[in-house]
RNA sequence: GGGCUUAUAGCUCAGACGGUUAGAGCGCGCGCCUGAUAAGCGCGAGGUCCCUGGUUCGACUCCAGGUAAGCCCA
């Protein structure tokens, strides 16, 4: 708590804490703080110091990079599949804005629609259009007004928590005048392009919400149903006890049958039913319907030959204005399933529809709006719903001997995504967007954009643009943008409205403050233009995808306002969606965007997959394995979340999201940069280093200070590249990648550069290398761990410089130096260290801790570039491995056996086919004979399958293999051995660690500080640990910050004994 | 039924261009280190790279077919 304090009173422009030296201090870093705890007063800090506002101000006249929202709905709270979404967006944001963008950021609610309707139809209890009219629109209006910002609380608060920096306070609201107008104006340039027409189309249809769906909310709702599946005879006019065969999963539709279709081409036969009567069906139908006993052919036919035939109705409703029930031919008939006749009904399927035009068939209809059948049907299922009528219509035939089979038929039916009735397909009077007419631009379009990933492009998106229909825009509905087409009541002129002035203009006292909602604006005559008869609205409002999709555009209320803006701000360099937006929005914004301005809406379109649960299926409320994003905000904070969902996978493949895996994030990475973090304040404070004044040349600096420079800038690089291909991925995956080199190789290695050793220019080396790499972690890190980035910015630079941007957002992201890079240090590194980790491994297994020295390290099988790198980088084996001296052998048959093996990434295009043999005349020959050679000469000839083929050294690769008996630890092509003889030195040097050690954890186990100087007793009856101590002695007193050995332990001496080695001793350590 | 995507260790994921001993982290077991402790290090066990064919000197990788899962469409 104390540490905030320092950082809080800081910021306010305190003076910077300095010591009584004069020297500048870090804030302390306690150990005792939660992330989640800290991150909430950095939030405070932000927002006291309006950081956000000012990183987009400093940039106010740079290049912009324009990102767009998603409007998401507030009538639900947020989920973690939400949060997913807002940090990749805060992220992209971030990243643009440090590297020198103007990145405006306005927040979007989409507010219209069914979800909303629905939702205050199930609290007023409301099941029907009828009881809504009763209840009054104006209320209903009122009320879905309410409900759109049920939750808009929640979302502000999980929004500002998770560190997603969007303007909320002046964010596009689709349900505000502005907005609507600007759709308005949207839908008048459909019209002038006469792009925005009404027509007819068999749709799907909710017959409880009373309103037809588009393609993609239809796409929410398949089930899995299980439908009667009947075969009926059609009995045919002309032709003596001949049936036509029909199949239909959908009874409730055979009264309002007008047709029976038939495949051209395919082949038909008419079959002996065994009591005189003949059934016509397709011939590749016979196994399915009469399983193995095959009935007797009495007939064969094409297709085309059955056409025109005619068929008596099979109910009479006698609504048939055109000639009817005969049968036609169409291409979507089918021999997989059912009878190959398809049963033909205009008023209820897309097919049917469009046939029954061709061929001018009457459209019966005799299912109302409500879904029940008309009352003027004749037969008892007159006024019942459809559904419930399928049992007596299937009684009924079976009565009349026209049912042949009935069975029950499972396949995915489309409900009602909210309401979960099953959707009815039925001909309804629509307004359409003629979409289908710019189908070649937004094809265009979409070439131009980049796609992450990229199969979208020309995989789910290019497909769905492919096979792209007409637009259903409008809905049946109350609760949306009015559709703003009035028609004369007199002439059936049509105007379409574009503006609130417009509207005044044409229309009959039109209230100055007009909501451009319903019911208020169905309340508007206009005056026709043609005969001035009075015009009224269609009833319609529109899907509200529409509104969405022109946020581009409406967002800015444009064209009324901000012309200059959309000049600058459209199109969108990003967005950024789930998936199932790829019908959605992606594809909304585009089809307004390609009408308007025939120009893709957006450049860059991140698509985010799916959350699963921890239990790997689908989250859902109803599954009950949702994820409460606030109890991973409450315990393990923001950046952890935000850490583990971009690392984790990347974001657009379906995730299973687990706890472990924040758990992991906030250990592995944070935890660990954390540690790094307060290891250097800890260091830098008591040490008293100012690491500004005194940073030596960078040439000057020790290997391992170059070399981790030389990592981070080629991490610099990394992550730049990674972040400007959007892969939000992999940069953060470098980033820890980095961070574990840091912590475990960096500073591992040089920590006692940091306390131990004299002042002077190696340790000042390391605290300015340290410094400068975590500061600039801090910057690399910021748009991923803005809390964290922010928490060891504010520290490491703020505390020392006045002058320095408040906050790592202000800061600029980190440039590589180029000079700073050296590609053959960090390869001699990366060797190095692993000959170091077979070392640990030799070490491991010979049984000897390292605290032991040891006298030789031998390794072979090196080349002599090899050599010279762990030559260069020797300090670090003898000090990580604890020996003496390093050694070289060529003797590799002493401790490996060898093989020699081709190398095939060379040989194989050299020699083909003779790779093989080569292979095995390799194997089969002695391999040290060969080798020797092959040294000698330079080159080999090879006998294999009767040919010769000269290798050269390249061709083969040597590879070793454990031979038993040595402590010994090898790879393919190396191998390092340990020397394990212990002289009477290295026994002593031994034992003086073995001293160090026991001492150091009895300084901790006595709670004595790091810094307390002690008084040593030793009270041994072993020559040896008398002798160690005697000849190490400096040595121990120097790591143990003993100022005096005491012959007596002293009265508040904390005492302990214990064995070194095996050897018994008690010693005892007290404070000075 | 069609389209797209995915399938690698118990779990979560890496594995340009095809190259013959397939990697990491977590978890598990053993050991070490500890003046970074919400620590750290080493070693070990753990894999028919979904299946079947094909192309190739050589396939986790390319092609075809299949299986399973996810999403989308009908």
């Amino acid at each position: 708590m104390f540490f905030y304090l320092i950082c809080t009173a800081r910021l306010e422009g305190a003076p910077i804490e300095k010591n009584n030296e004069g020297f500048l201090m870090f804030g302390e870093v306690s150990s005792q703080f939660t992330f989640a705890e800290r991150e909430k007063q950095i939030l405070e800090f932000w927002r006291e110091n309006d950081i956000f506002q000012k990183s987009m101000e400093i940039y106010k006249d740079a290049p912009p990079f324009v990102f767009l929202e998603g409007p998401p709905f507030a009538n639900a709270p947020p989920g973690v599949h939400h949060v997913l979404a807002r940090i990749m967006k805060d992220a992209v944001c971030r990243y643009k804005t440090m590297t020198g963008h103007y990145v405006h950021r306005k927040a979007g609610w989409d507010t219209h629609g069914l979800p909303v309707e629905y939702q205050v139809e199930k609290q007023l209890n409301i099941t029907n259009k009828a009881e809504l009219e009763a209840y009054g629109v104006q209320n209903f209006i009122e009320k879905c007004k309410e409900n759109v910002f049920q939750y808009e609380q929640d979302w502000r608060q999980m929004t500002e928590r998770i560190g997603f920096w969007v303007n909320l306070d002046d964010a596009y609201i689709t349900l505000s005048n502005d907005y609507i107008e600007s759709v308005w104006w949207v839908l008048r340039q459909a019209w002038e392009k006469e792009l925005l027409y009404q027509g007819h189309k068999v749709q799907p249809y909710c017959y409880r919400c009373g309103t037809t769906l588009a393609s993609h909310e239809v796409a929410l709702g398949y089930q899995e149903v299980a439908d009667p599946s009947i075969f009926v005879r059609f009995r045919l006019k002309n032709r003596e006890n001949a049936y036509l065969l029909v199949w239909t999963t959908t009874p409730w539709t055979l009264p309002s049958n007008v047709a029976v279709a038939v495949g051209e081409d395919y082949d038909y036969v008419a079959v002996e039913e065994g009591n005189g009567q003949h059934l016509i069906l397709a011939k590749e139908c016979i196994p399915n319907l009469f399983g193995d006993e095959s009935p007797q052919v009495v007939e064969n036919y094409k297709g085309r030959d059955l056409q025109a035939w005619e068929y008596e109705p099979l109910f009479d409703s006698g609504q048939y204005p055109e000639k009817s029930h005969y049968i036609v031919t169409g291409d979507f008939v089918t021999t997989t399933e059912g009878s190959g006749l398809v049963h033909i009904a205009p008023a209820f399927g897309q097919d049917d529809y469009e046939i029954g035009q061709k061929y001018n068939l009457p459209l019966v209809q005799l299912v109302g709006p409500d879904g029940k059948f008309v009352s003027a049907v004749k037969e008892p299922w007159a006024g019942e719903y459809v559904k419930d009528a399928d049992p007596k219509i299937i009684e009924n035939l079976d009565g009349r001997g026209l049912l042949f089979k009935a069975a029950e038929y499972t396949h995915q039916y489309p409900f009602c995504w909210r309401c979960d009735t099953p959707l009815l397909y039925y001909a309804r009077e629509s307004w359409f967007i003629r979409t289908t007419a710019i189908r070649d631009q937004m094809h265009q379009h979409n070439q131009q954009i980049n796609w992450y990933p990229e199969h979208i492009k020309d995989g789910r998106f290019g497909n769905w643009l492919e096979n792209n229909i007409d637009w259903g825009l409008s809905r049946e509905r109350y609760w949306g943008t009015p559709l703003p087409v009035w028609v004369c009541d007199d002439c059936g002129h049509q105007h379409c409205i574009g503006s609130i002035a417009e509207l005044k203009e044409l229309g009959t006292d039109v209230p100055n403050d007009i909501e451009l909602h319903r019911p208020y604006v169905d309340d508007v005559a206009l005056t026709c233009g043609e005969c001035n008869g009075e015009m009224h609205r269609v009833q319609d409002v529109i899907d509200c995808w529409f509104d969405s999709g022109c946020a581009h555009t409406a967002q800015w209320h444009y064209p009324f306002e901000n012309k200059e803006m959309l000049e600058q701000a459209y199109p969108a360099d990003f967005i950024s969606e789930a998936i199932d937006q790829t019908r959605g929005w992606f594809y909304s914004l585009l089809a307004t965007g390609t009408l308007l301005y025939d120009k893709p809406a957006y450049k860059n379109c991140l698509c985010l997959e799916l959350i699963m649960g921890p239990d790997g299926q689908k989250m859902s409320k109803s599954r009950g394995n949702t994820v409460d994003p606030w109890t991973i905000l409450n315990k393990q904070g923001a950046d952890a979340m935000r850490w583990y969902m971009f690392t984790a996978t990347t974001p657009w493949t379906p995730r299973t999201f687990t706890l472990d895996g924040i758990d992991e994030a906030l250990k592995k990475f944070m935890g660990t940069l954390q540690n790094v973090y307060s290891f250097f304040v800890m260091y830098a404070n008591l040490e008293q280093i100012d690491v500004l004044q005194d940073a030596p040349p960078v040439s000057e600096r020790a290997t391992v200070d170059k070399w981790i420079l030389s990592r981070l800038h080629t991490l610099i690089d990394e992550v730049r590249d990674n972040m400007e291909n959007y892969h939000l991925t992999n940069a953060p995956r470098a980033i820890e990648a980095f961070v574990d080199d840091l912590s475990n190789w960096y500073v591992r290695r040089s920590r006692d550069r940091f306390w131990g050793a004299e002042a002077g220019l190696d340790k000042h080396a390391a605290y300015a290398t340290l410094y400068e790499v975590l500061v600039t972690v801090a910057k690399l890190s910021a748009p991923f761990v803005p809390f964290l980035a922010d928490e060891l910015y504010r520290n490491l630079v703020c505390s020392l410089d006045a002058e320095a941007p408040l906050s790592v957002h202000l800061a600029e992201y980190p440039v590589a130096d180029a000079a700073l890079r050296d590609a053959q240090l960090e390869t001699d590194m990366d060797f190095t260290r692993e000959v170091i980790s077979m070392g640990h491994a030799a070490r491991n297994r010979s049984g000897i801790k390292t605290r032991q020295p040891l006298a030789e390290f031998t390794l072979g099988g090196l080349s002599s570039g090899e050599k010279a790198t762990v030559d260069r980088l020797a300090e670090l084996v003898h000090d990580e491995l604890n020996v003496k001296t390093i050694a070289f052998t060529e003797a590799l048959d002493a401790f490996a056996q060898v093989t020699l093996k081709p190398n095939f990434k060379v040989l194989g295009p050299k020699y083909g086919k003779g790779v093989q043999a080569i292979a095995k005349a390799l194997a089969a020959a002695d391999a040290g004979t060969l080798k020797a050679e092959l040294e000698a000469a330079g080159s080999l000839q090879v006998e294999a399958s009767g040919e010769t083929y000269p290798l050269e050294q390249s061709d083969v690769e040597v590879q070793t293999q454990n031979r038993e008996g040595f402590f010994v630890e090898m790879d393919a092509k190396k191998f390092v051995a340990l020397s394990t003889e212990l002289t009477h030195e290295l026994t002593l040097e031994g034992l003086a660690r073995e001293f160090v050690n026991k001492i150091q954890n009895m300084r901790k186990e006595a709670d004595f500080n790091v810094s307390d100087r002690i008084k040593l007793n030793l009270d041994t009856t072993s020559a040896l640990l008398d002798e160690a101590f005697q000849a190490h002695r400096d040595y121990i007193l120097r790591e143990t910050l003993t100022t005096a050995v005491v012959d007596t332990p002293g009265e508040n001496a904390f005492t302990l004994t214990q064995k070194l080695n095996g050897e018994p001793a008690t010693l005892s350590v007290e404070r000075v």
